[in-house]
DNA sequence: AGTGAAAACTGGCTTAAGCCAGTTGACCAG
DNA sequence: CTGGTCAACTGGCTTAAGCCAGTTTTCACT
């Protein structure tokens, strides 16, 4: 009967993926159910079961399935992205609520809000930052605050943020103490620092080993890289934030004027 | 000889992984150096051929090395990111230069930019469009342009642009025709609409297969999607762009105002 | 010297078999 | 009813062998 469908100059693990995410693309295997197992697969489709373990890997690469030891392989849901702008930084929200832009959105997602100051040293900055800073990467050590997000204790994303001496100097950002309300931005503004422009410089790509880790990120998914600087109303850069959040449960979400 | 190093509780195809990655990164192999062969390494280590396999696939999802059939597999070499700011947008760099933002940033890097509308056609918009754009996603077909953008003849992002019917009308901005010097922006403007806000909300995500096959995009590498919408100076939407960029090649930069 | 075919590489993908380690549910003893 | 054990599932990972399809090198013949 000659061959029959077109799609087949294929390996046969690429058109079993095939088939399988058609079949979660059109809904008819919705998000969370389980697909068949591999040695079912292999059974199913007359392949060896590492073939219809390949097939899996490929979906699981694509973001589209997710397996778990012991029970299967399972069709990811897409929670809904959070969506972090650049009212993060807007002081009047901040006076409004008293509280993060951050632990807003995960409540209105009904789910339960917690930061975590993981460490706060004084260490040479990396390249990057110090040229952002406008100081010596060599010469001249920085404050350096390592946060974590999470929700539902799931972390979701972590910030470091690096801090010129001359800027933090005895003060609470120096110190592991508690920031209080208003968070870190108000302690800026406390030492005269008030951020009137922001740089946002956004990247992709995928998590390396440690991030993978920290972060608990599945196969398959990346993380969203953003180096913000925040400019004084000189704008003069006082600090410094890296941000690293994965990217199925983050989106970043811009509204700005348009400059000539 | 009991366990020498502390690092053994994992399977042979990540320990392996792992000794690459270290020599990656610590430069021992700088970028573009090959891989020992997955034949080499499995004698090299004393493992299957399918493992020194699997251990260089590891890598490659990582998007630390490439592998070429035929030839053997590469440490991935980390192209300068191609940087995209809010100022794609502005009026005077668009008059200053005659040229879009898009080539000035490749032709920086010592590459040819080329773009190129693949189709202009009328659809019904998708819903997250549709809802941008004010319009009902059921009931009225808006423009739709797709847009390719080229660096050396390589892909490296597309662009698929909405616009109300409303707003095209039988403008130059609903025909195939070539739109001539400042492009798209400036014939909006020629139609009254002067871009004053932007909103651009940021995702990434593993490729669909089509967007592999379309943009060349070898594994491991993540897209960058961003949801465009202009606002004119009444604050009301007239078009929406889905781009959708290589994120080993892209990145955005944006630099705007706090407001309160 | 030039050229063209073959040999010796490279990765791509599959099969078949096996052991290990989580998970689940049935069933049995208390 | 509770708690524990165990068998039957699940995926994780490896080995060993083989065929295929690209690429590069070699070498003999022109």
């Amino acid at each position: 009967m000659g061959q029959a469908a077109n799609s087949d100059r294929q390996p046969p693990s690429r058109r079993v993926a095939d088939e399988l995410r058609a079949a979660i693309t059109s809904g008819d295997l919705p998000a969370g159910r389980k697909l068949p197992s591999e040695r079912e697969l292999a059974a199913q489709y007359g392949i060896a079961r590492n073939t219809a373990r390949e097939a899996i890997a490929i979906l699981q690469r694509e973001g589209l399935a997710i397996s778990q030891h012991g029970r299967g392989a399972f069709v990811r849901s897409r929670p809904p992205l959070m969506r972090l702008g650049a009212n993060r930084y807007s002081r009047r929200l901040r006076e409004e609520t008293g509280v993060s832009p951050f632990r807003i959105e995960v409540t209105k997602q009904g789910r339960t809000p917690r930061t975590e100051c993981r460490s706060v040293t004084r260490e040479l900055p990396p390249a990057d930052v110090a040229q952002r800073l406008g100081v010596d990467p060599q010469a001249s050590t920085v404050v350096r605050r390592e946060n974590w997000y999470f929700a539902d204790d799931e972390p979701v994303q972590v910030g470091v943020t690096y801090i010129p001496e001359a800027v933090a100097g005895t003060s609470p950002l120096a110190s592991e103490q508690v920031l209080g309300r208003g968070s870190i931005y108000a302690r800026f503004e406390d030492l005269g620092y008030v951020i009137s422009r922001i740089r946002e410089e956004i990247s992709a790509r995928m998590p390396s080993r440690d991030e993978t880790e920290g972060l608990q990120i599945p196969p398959g998914v990346p993380v969203i890289e953003v180096l913000h600087t925040s400019l004084d109303d000189k704008q003069r850069p006082f600090e410094v934030t890296r941000f690293v959040m994965r990217a199925d449960l983050n989106g970043l979400d811009y509204e700005m004027p348009v400059e000539d």
